[in-house]
DNA sequence: AACAATACGTCAGCTTTGTTGACATTCCAA
DNA sequence: TTGGAATGTCAACAAAGCTGACGTATTGTT
């Protein structure tokens, strides 16, 4: 792998066959898998379902953001949005208030329900990162984060760096 | 990041704040709606989905394959992969054979068409790949596929690291 | 030889989550 | 002030997952 980077051709620093490029297809398909496995199961209890998990988890990051702003970091339709919202709101997890300065806009904030509900799907994706990112040690996780960066569409990468992050 | 493993607690090589966790998160939020953009992209012009992409991908790295074994790599139910298995046969990209020795297992194979779909998907994937490790270096590799490893359910790494790798 | 188990296929029906199209409300700029 | 852009909602449809039931061919066991 990277001690697995022949030279070849000459100048290029990471010669890479298919398949070892394969592998890492395979390992994003699997991992995303096991990724997505703990809120998954704590969602199907509850009657909700990914898409949820996701409105949640980006109402958290940023509060008070609007639809349009979760459509573009979520990149589906507002129509599929606003199915997924209109259930949390009903339920009471989500609460949507008509914007101040802009009436068109509905500015969007978790509940203490919505709150408790996004940890407990948090703690669960956060305890099996963690694992893994013990197991793999400090600096793959540096790694990792690059490759994933790197790997993003230039617009998504915004939005991604935008997010507060502390000592990060 | 890596380097900001903080001790704090005392005998964690790693610690890691909740912030730089979810941020591990939405990198793999983000990074997978790339990697899986330019296949999706070109499946769409040929009414295919990603789940058909699937099925070509582990029967191109599996040839011969039984719809059972399919099955338990995919995660998926058969009537699920039935549907998807059932178009890819009529439209002549899947052969699928009644086994010698046991005629109740189906061995499937990609025809040329299907390996020609094959190439094309995995090209525009790997190429991707390929720039995403470039830009991050072949020690990130490493770090990447580490905690990727970390990240699976048990049973899923059994089939991962079961695959033919050549020189990795 | 009889019977249970396995592998595969299929039908019917449901859920989640994506899509497009049509429409109301609100804001802004000509 | 009026027409167009932006924001959000409702309706209907499609892809792809799911459960459950059933049929058929083959294999293995007793």
């Amino acid at each position: 792998m990277a001690q697995g980077g022949q030279p070849q051709g000459g100048q290029s620093l990471l010669f890479l066959t298919d398949n070892q490029v394969r592998k890492g297809i395979e390992a994003m398909f699997f991992a995303y898998r096991g990724f997505t496995a703990d809120p998954d199961r704590i969602l199907t209890t509850k009657a909700y379902g990914r898409a949820h998990h996701r409105a949640v988890h980006f109402i958290h990051r940023s509060p008070g953001t609007t639809v349009n702003n979760l459509l573009n970091i979520l990149g589906v339709t507002k129509q599929s949005l606003n199915r997924v919202l209109r259930t949390l709101i009903a339920d009471g997890l989500v609460s949507s208030t008509v914007g101040r300065v802009d009436k068109r806009e509905r500015h969007l904030h978790l509940t203490d329900a919505g709150a408790a509900l996004e940890r407990e799907l948090s703690d669960a994706q956060c305890d099996r990162m963690r694992r893994a990112y013990r197991t793999a040690g400090p600096e793959a996780v540096a790694g990792f984060r690059a490759v994933l960066e790197a790997m993003m569409d230039e617009d998504m990468r915004q939005h991604y760096v935008t997010t507060k992050d502390g000592t990060d």
